[in-house]
DNA sequence: ATTCATCGCTACAATTTCGATAGCAAGAGT
DNA sequence: ACTCTTGCTATCGAAATTGTAGCGATGAAT
């Protein structure tokens, strides 16, 4: 089977696509603010921070690809059911994130 | 209380920090190869595809301030426990990365 | 003690990617 | 036609990544 287009990793393994695909600036954080409700390109830069166009058009379309994310008429960009499948593999890491500020935070930083 | 040392989304939320980690290049894949034992960073360069040793540096540099990996005299880098425990909040997308290539490989490349 | 291999790690230049700003063409509403 | 918003592109300086070479330190064997 024909590789989807993403760099390095010629393992053809799924899990080194998918790790090549989102170890990428704003990829996963586009995901992320698709969780809720789809956001036209310009309300879905607002939420990442301003972060440019180009990147952000640039990692729309990989996720458009990857059939993550698709763009609908008159509402914006917005998760496939692949997308929230996705989602939802990646929740655990959420509740992690927590516990891993809790853990990691108060020996590293300040307290 | 101090941020982490990362970069962009100063929101003070763990999971932007934890989206702006792992959001770059060979982080998760570091994670990933020591998912079963400690590597040396030579052997884990070599699991890695031969990637730069500039940028592995780094990575597990930003991994060890993260606290999820640890340099083991004599054994090579490794998870800590709390590594792990990111590792198992990370392991449901290993499964989704099947369906994915299942789902959006039929579509995309040639199946 | 000297040789030798391996370890973690760094220097350096070239390439690639990202960031910030400005702006385009297309469509809807007036 | 005018205005506004949307998705998207252009440009260029800054930053990150790549590829190669090599450092000092450590341990084992001679």
């Amino acid at each position: 089977m024909a590789e989807r287009s993403v760099r390095g990793s010629r393992t053809g393994r799924p899990i080194m696509a998918l790790l090549d695909l989102i170890g990428r600036r704003w990829t996963l954080r586009i995901v992320w603010e698709l969780r809720e409700a789809a956001l036209t390109s310009r309300a879905l830069r607002a939420a990442c921070d301003e972060a440019s166009p180009t990147v952000l058009q640039a990692r729309l379309t990989e996720l458009r690809a990857a059939e993550l994310v698709e763009l609908r008429k008159g509402e914006g960009y917005a998760l496939t059911p692949l997308g929230r499948e996705f989602l939802q593999a990646f929740m655990p890491l959420y509740g992690f994130a927590d516990r891993w500020a809790e853990a990691a935070g108060r020996t590293t930083t300040a307290g």
